[in-house]
DNA sequence: CTCATATGGGACTGAAACGGTCCTGTATTC
DNA sequence: GAATACAGGACCGTTTCAGTCCCATATGAG
């Protein structure tokens, strides 16, 4: 579970790409860097233009770039561009959730939507510039992670190494 | 993304309900009360007793049970029961990794890693009491979630379940 | 001992999603 | 106006998903 789909991890190797590197890039240069094929790539870097994710610029000379920087980008929003919102049992959609016939067996709900929002949370955390250049990461990875633990929790160092 | 398959959803359902009661529930009881279709039911809890978050007994009077207190068993062992490992992409899944053709691209896995964890986590925190009784999550789903929040980000007392 | 009850373990099937390709149209630059 | 690149679908083979069914095995009751 929690399997992402190959299109979503091409998109997130696309997009870091971007990150990478300023000014326009084709779809046919990416899709070489990345060893990705290049009629896919295409079909993600247009799902990310229409997420709003990159922004597109036609003829030649044209290319890709990232909307923001990369750093305003979080990881969930990528991710969200290709699979749709993140949501993930049919009663935390709301076009679905009126109609929950369980009601009774399902104080489960609000608890879903709990899930739902540590996942996004927890993705959005992570940036196309973390993503890009991961800096101290590629050292020190855990250390990297407890610092971003603790600018999220506000104190106490904790790696729970392991899984 | 990260929609989690109906599979799943059973599985959670099924999980509460018995976290809700003690002794042993015939597949069929469980079915009926959750609405899920019988055999269905009855295939998710196999494999819940496979992975060993329930227990079940053969025969007449028979049944299946949570293998350990409600309070001990982290959404995300549910979870995994039914989908397998929380890997997110395939370069992160210990058998395909050693083959990732990008290497030079992918400065990625480290972060998808890294994604992958904090999916974990944040499900690990979830356990199924709190699905189970809701409490005060009913009355006040959003101060609950911040409650929360704060309990992870404070430093206190967090149990890593295990796996 | 025997029968009814329940789980164990697959096999099987129709429907849907996924991964990938290709084609036609449109905008932009030279 | 020709070459370049994106926009938007159509299309298709493969795989996964959801759901059902069947048979074997274990257990308790009468």
């Amino acid at each position: 579970m929690l399997r992402i789909s190959k299109m979503t991890d091409y998109a997130v190797v696309l997009a870091t790409h971007m990150a990478a590197a300023e000014g326009p890039h084709a779809a046919r240069d990416l899709a070489l860097q990345t060893q990705i094929p290049e009629p896919t790539a295409s079909k993600v870097l247009k799902k990310l233009t229409r997420a709003g994710v990159v922004v597109s610029q036609r003829g030649a000379k044209g290319g890709y770039a990232l909307a923001r920087p990369a750093s305003q980008i979080g990881i969930n929003v990528v991710i969200e561009a290709i699979e749709g919102p993140i949501a993930v049992t049919e009663c935390s959609d709301e076009t679905a959730d009126s109609f929950c016939e369980y009601e009774t067996s399902c104080g489960v709900r609000a608890n879903w939507q709990r899930i739902n929002l540590a996942v996004h949370d927890a993705l959005s955390q992570i940036t196309l510039a973390d993503m890009a250049f991961p800096g101290t990461a590629e050292l020190v990875p855990l250390a990297r992670l407890s610092k971003d633990a603790d600018r999220m929790r506000g104190s106490a160092s904790r790696r729970n190494d392991v899984h």
